[in-house]
DNA sequence: CATGAATGAGCATTCATTCAT
DNA sequence: TATGAATGAATGCTCATTCAT
């Protein structure tokens, strides 16, 4: 029984080698730079390994996302669980959101900026709910914040479903405006990502200082 | 002198077939899938002729982003030639810059949301330079759009170069995110734009209905 | 003793599951798609099982020739078991020999049509006699038939040997022929096997109406 | 000029090289052992160049096909413009058959035998039909010499068709035996050839020797 | 100016097989 | 007896690029 479960322990620390070197290779080479090969270079593995762990690239790359999905879903709940104000909780669960993108950025593009994802997830309709769901519970948990703000007055009334999207492709804007225009001249990142999340509020009717 | 001309005059045209089927290819197949043999087939010349006007794929790729901000360059001051109000003009600007992503999907893509560019700007100083020279124009306008609409009491009274960075980020969450979340239920395009330009000239402080 | 006995049982068992298995595949998907792994996989073992009962791949293979070699035999060795008067025997075996292929188009394709089999024969001497004696027989039976019918007078006096290579030639062919050009526009094929046939006993001198 | 000219011809020579080299590979190794990879390896060029002269490997296969297609037509005619009588006449073509075949015989076996070629003539209609023509060719000229024969009272009056394609049977299956079947104690070749040939002959009806 | 020919490196994937357990 | 893990070799194919002409 031991040995069964050393077994299955090891397989799944070798998936995560796989994981983590996949992921530290669309940092340093770029989403379309990573090939099977240079994966199983970098864990000193042989390409074939791989396959025992995973049924194609797409199902890679899909794990990698569903990782990062989750991570984010984490990060939001934790938020969440410090019991904050509503527009306070708010704020701070936007910011969490950029703060998210921007420690995992190779992550983030691969996720959210490219096209290819979507793609992938036309595909394989299985693999994509999973993929999909903790992004969908991320966007609910917006949705969420947005309707208790709105709810406690602390916003403009208007469309929930409107005010949520038009908030979620804002930060997604700083987000990946920072990840991917590097060479721009922006201002100090903070104080940059604090005031756009101080308009962005105040977009939606919010009274910010 | 004159045949000098004509040969002139001939190469550039050249030049130019080939950008015009490298971003044709773009737009039908996706970034991805354009190769410098696939450009010499469209337009029915050897894959070497193109070496003959780009040193490699990274200068013909920089070349066609070079336009591309040309035409936004272009498109921003159309905008600002039809004399409308301050902050009427700054909410038509934006959403050009929105309709311009729209219309160049892949184009768009390339040049804003991947991280290659920047990568292509670190490796070739000068050609970064010239890539970005139009890139500076159109975030020009928009700050002094912004700029005109604060000296006017239109929008609230704030660090100019906050609030530009701040704008321009928001309108390319709002571009991008509608161009590579595909899958994603986005609520109907036009009204979605509005309301989000609505907010974000709200949030910079503007009186909107 | 019992137990020795249950297990050389269990062992015989499961190497005829994987004779099945690699046999079914054959048909369904043909020589070249049959690969110990999708054999494994069809009867839950693993890979390595199959080597415990086979040395390796051209030894499998060469066990489901022997088995089909077999089913031929017993096929004839029915047909035998009918007690026909001489000649129509020998248009019955015939019959028998050309239906056997029709109904096992892989394997025949496997055994008599394919060069490989000749190359295991050379590779591995052993193999190959296990791997031909029922073929041996079967030929031995079409003498058989031939002497009886040219002892009784119903077909020209001739070398018996030549007459019999002779006519196994002429019935692969029709074989051969209606598995392998799929795509030749055939008449229907049963009366085409049965003018042929007709045709070829003719040729042995036979009075066919 | 002379230097296009040149250049044609040497374009023309490698091509002919790859598929002589293609052949051979067949002939030394077997069909399925024949890649892209062994053919490049064997005329020492790199897999790429393979690629400038077929489209793809099922191109290139079906090139060899036509060729060897083509030397069946010629050897045919050759025999058909020695102005024999006509049933020797249908004798020395289905014994040119029988030899192209010795003489050819992985093509042959690619050609003929293996169940593929069907297959890669389904996928490319056009590809078909070009190498397919010179087969048709070669079958009807068999159902010509029969036609001939028969309109002279040579052989039986039957109906033309089926009395060809069993003929073509036939000494598809002599051919195919002879190739296929090497660790068969075959009498001597020659000798078992000719009387195959009167056996099938006189099937027909025709009065032989 | 333009090209035809050629290549080395790379890709995802599948295979038969081995070995320690 | 059976297996899970792993591999080296091979597959067809595409790519950006170079070089002699």
């Amino acid at each position: 029984m031991g040995v069964a479960e050393r077994r299955a322990r090891e397989k799944e620390e070798l998936r995560q080698r796989i994981l983590d070197a996949a992921a530290e290779l669309f940092i340093q080479e770029g989403f379309d730079n990573v090939s099977i090969r240079k994966i199983a270079d970098k864990i000193e593995y042989s390409p074939t390994t791989i396959y025992l762990h995973f049924k194609d690239k797409a199902e890679l790359i899909g794990s990698i996302c569903y990782e990062v999905f989750d991570g984010l879903r984490r990060k939001l709940e934790e938020t969440a669980a410090l019991g904050l104000p509503h527009l306070e909780m708010l704020r701070q669960s936007l910011r969490a959101y950029i703060e998210f993108g921007l420690e995992n950025p190779n992550h983030y593009i691969v996720l959210f900026c490219l096209p290819e994802p979507v793609e992938l997830a036309g595909n394989r309709a299985e693999g994509d709910v999973v993929a999909m769901k903790p992004g969908a519970v991320c966007f609910d948990k917006l949705r969420q914040g947005i309707a208790q703000c709105m709810g406690a007055g602390l916003i403009r009334r208007d469309d929930i479903e409107s005010v949520s999207q038009s908030t979620y492709m804002m930060i997604h804007g700083v987000t990946s405006a920072l990840l991917t225009m590097k060479s721009f001249p922006w201002l100090e990142r903070n104080a940059l990502i604090d005031a756009s999340l101080g308009r962005i509020l105040r977009g939606l009717g919010a009274v910010v200082d």
